[in-house]
Order: C-alpha cells, then sequence, then structure tokens
DNA sequence: TGTACATCAGTGAACGCGCGTTCACTGATGTAC
DNA sequence: TGTACATCAGTGAACGCGCGTTCACTGATGTAC
C-alpha cells in the first residue's frame, strides 16, 4: 500500500501506528461499529493476523483509537484557546467553535470516543486520563470568569457540566439529526448563539455590586 | 414465551406488535448495533423466518422501533407540559426534566432514534415526521415565551436549536460519559442548573423597557 | 349448513458471508562471546 | 569478524460462530356460492 517508505521489508519497523492511522482512517467510510480487524489489515497491506503482534484484540485496538482521538481534540482546543483573546467570554466561544468543528471533521471518530464501544475504565488509564481533560478546560475558564468577576459565582462543577453538555449537544445534533441540524442551519451562528445564551445567563446583572 | 394469552396457535394473531415489543425489550439487554432478528425472533419463541411476514428487513424493523420510540417520548413529553404551570420557564424545566429522564430509562431506545443505524428518510414519512416534532415543542414554548414578553425577542430557530441541544447534550452525556455525569452528579441539580442559566440568558434586563 | 378454494401467516432447512481469534510456522534481527 | 542462538515480528491455514435472508413448504382462516 504506502510504498513511500520503498521497498516493505518483512519487519515493518512501525507497524503499531500504521494500524492505527489505517484504522482511523477506515472510520471515514464505515462506523465504528462495523469496523473489522481483517479490513483494517488488509488496508495496510498485511496478514490478518498481524495487527495481534501490536494489539492484544479488538477492544484494544479500539481504545488507542480513542486515546489518540482524545489527544487530538485536547490539542485543537488547547491551540485554539492560546490564539483567542484572553477573557473568558472569548476563551469560551473559542473552545465550542474548536470542539464542534473537531466532531464535524472528524464524526466517526468522535462518535467512537463517547460511545459504548469504549468505555474509559480503570484498566484503560491513558484513556481515562485524557477523556477528562476536555470537561477541565471548561471549568477552568469559568472558573477564572468567577474569579475576575466577568461570570457570578456559582457551582462551577455544575456549571461546566451544563455548559459542555450544551456544547457537545450541537455537536452531536449536527451528526445525529442532520435532517434538522444540518439543512437549515448556519454553524457558526448556531454555536454564537448557544454560547451568548450561556453568557448572558451566568453574567452580573448591570448595574449589581 | 408469553403463555398468557393461553394456547399459542399457528396464527397468531399480534405478532408484529409482539415482535416490536420483544425487539425494544431486546434493547435492555444488548445495543442496538447487536440486536439480531434471529435472537428476537427467538425470545418471542417463533422462527426466525416470521419476522420477515411484518418486517421487510431489519432496518424496516429498526425503524419500526424508533418510531415508536419517538411517540413514548412524545407522549411523555407532552403530558408533563401539561401538569407543569403554564409559563414559558416551568414548561421548559419540565420538558428537560421530562426528555432527560426518557432518555435515562430507556437509553439503547434513545440512542437507536438519535444513532446511525436508523435515518428518517423519505422512504420514512411516519418516522421523519414524529422525529421533528420534539423540536416543534421546544420551539413552541420559546415563540409563547416571547410573544408574552416573558422572554426577549430574537431568532426562535436557533435559540430553539441551542435550547434542545443544551437538553440533548444532558441526555447524551448522562450515557456516553458516565464516569463523569453519573457518579458525583445529581441529575436534578443538573438539570436545574442547565435550563436556569438558559433562561436567564434570554430574561430581559430588570429595568429594562 | 356445507364445501371448494384462495389467501394468509407460519415453518425449517439451507445459502453464503465475514468475522475474531488460535495455532504452528518462518524469516529477520540483535546479542554474547 | 564470525558464529550460535534467542527473540521478535511477521505469515497462512484453519476453527467455530452467528448472522440476514431465500426458498419451498404447510397449516389455519376467510369467503363465495
Amino acid at each position: 500500500m504506502s510504498d513511500s517508505a520503498g521497498q516493505r521489508a518483512y519487519h515493518h519497523g512501525n507497524l503499531r501506528a500504521e494500524i492505527l492511522d489505517a484504522a482511523i482512517r477506515e472510520l471515514d467510510t464505515v462506523p465504528a461499529e462495523q469496523l473489522s480487524l481483517r479490513a483494517i489489515a488488509r488496508a495496510v497491506g498485511v496478514s490478518q493476523t498481524a495487527p495481534y503482534r501490536h494489539f492484544a484484540d479488538k477492544e484494544n485496538l479500539l481504545a488507542a483509537m480513542a486515546t489518540r482521538g482524545y489527544g487530538q481534540l485536547l490539542d485543537t482546543l488547547r491551540r485554539e484557546l492560546a490564539d483567542a483573546d484572553s477573557s473568558a467570554a472569548a476563551q469560551l466561544h473559542a473552545l465550542a467553535r474548536a470542539y464542534v468543528s473537531y466532531a464535524a471533521e472528524h464524526e466517526s471518530l468522535f462518535k467512537l470516543m463517547f460511545g459504548p464501544l469504549v468505555q474509559p475504565g480503570e484498566d484503560l488509564p491513558e484513556l481515562r486520563e485524557v477523556s477528562r481533560e476536555t470537561l477541565t478546560l471548561v471549568k477552568g475558564i469559568l472558573q477564572r470568569g468567577m474569579d475576575s468577576g466577568e461570570f457570578r459565582a456559582q457551582d462551577v462543577v455544575y456549571l461546566a457540566n451544563a455548559a459542555w453538555a450544551g456544547i457537545h449537544g450541537v455537536a452531536t445534533l449536527r451528526i445525529d439529526a442532520p435532517a434538522l441540524f444540518k439543512r437549515y442551519v448556519d454553524l457558526e451562528r448556531q454555536i454564537r448563539v448557544a454560547v451568548d445564551t450561556f453568557i448572558a445567563g451566568i453574567s452580573p446583572a448591570p448595574g449589581a455590586p
């Protein structure tokens, strides 16, 4: 397949990474539930048992895929947050935009990350760790907004959950109810409305102390 | 299986409905992706080909399940809305609570409804119809709230999407990120915070005209 | 009330399929001396 | 520098599985006269 590396040697050298890449690429065509280890091996051009050298079983590969997905998502979020204005409101807008964009550009991987195929349990500490980070980012922004007086003080956990739910809901509905959400809706504007409404809901009343 | 109807006759009389029931019951044990027509037939106690008398194929059965799911959801929502106070704020709270409860009590069916297995296309007019209704309910509440001056006037479509996304997000995260959402969170309170924040975001500024 | 016949709603055997995984294997590489 | 040997990373055949669906069938029911 990839002959960019020249002659395929018997010992591949980079097979684990290449299988992971191929598996994620496969998601462009096929939803995660229908991924087949054999098809992935075929795509890489390797025998169907070769993946077992690098992943204990199918579940293990799926977990690795999800872990990479979370990693990519976090990189994107952090990059956008760094580029954005530092006000809490601007940070929230940037995060929402980046989150929804990532989901839109990696539909199947996003669904895998939040799907039942992969559950970040105690046996997968890396996945567990990385899957918590988005919420942590949201919490951080809100906490800083409260500290600076930009937002009204309140329980940050419940508020962060609410914010995350709103963002995640937009990302999810765009994928899962496309007939209602994709056709008539300008996504940028939709995100702006949702975030602005949220921010208006937690801003101090004008004129209040 | 169900001998409540006494002697099982050769002609069953009610097989379509019973298959549908069994299929939905099966979702308690098994996610929709893993549903098997044969297992459903087995559960009903009928030959594996009998379902084909009543459903063209598997996809057809899944669509019928989703349609029933939407019907149940709408019944629940409408009942709760009728019982609740008629203020727009109270209606929104009631809708959110009922929506998330339904999702929590029918996890797999809810996921099927919003999953890729079933897409409400032109070939399934009934499903298409019923799948639009939730959003219509939300829109109605918000429109009435604006008309009465309870909410600030603005584009009802984008606002309704934002509200629905927030509610749907809570329902979804509870299922898909249980480690973060189920363990430490009081669901009732979480819904209240989310809806209150939203309402605060669209209420007229106190003292404004 | 009885009979002939069409239609409906089941049955059971069989099809072909692709899958995940195991197994014994073999070719390539790295290391000790 | 050369050799013996352990280990690593692939191969290919085979396993058993459950699935969706088709097919020719048969038992039960409804209807016309």
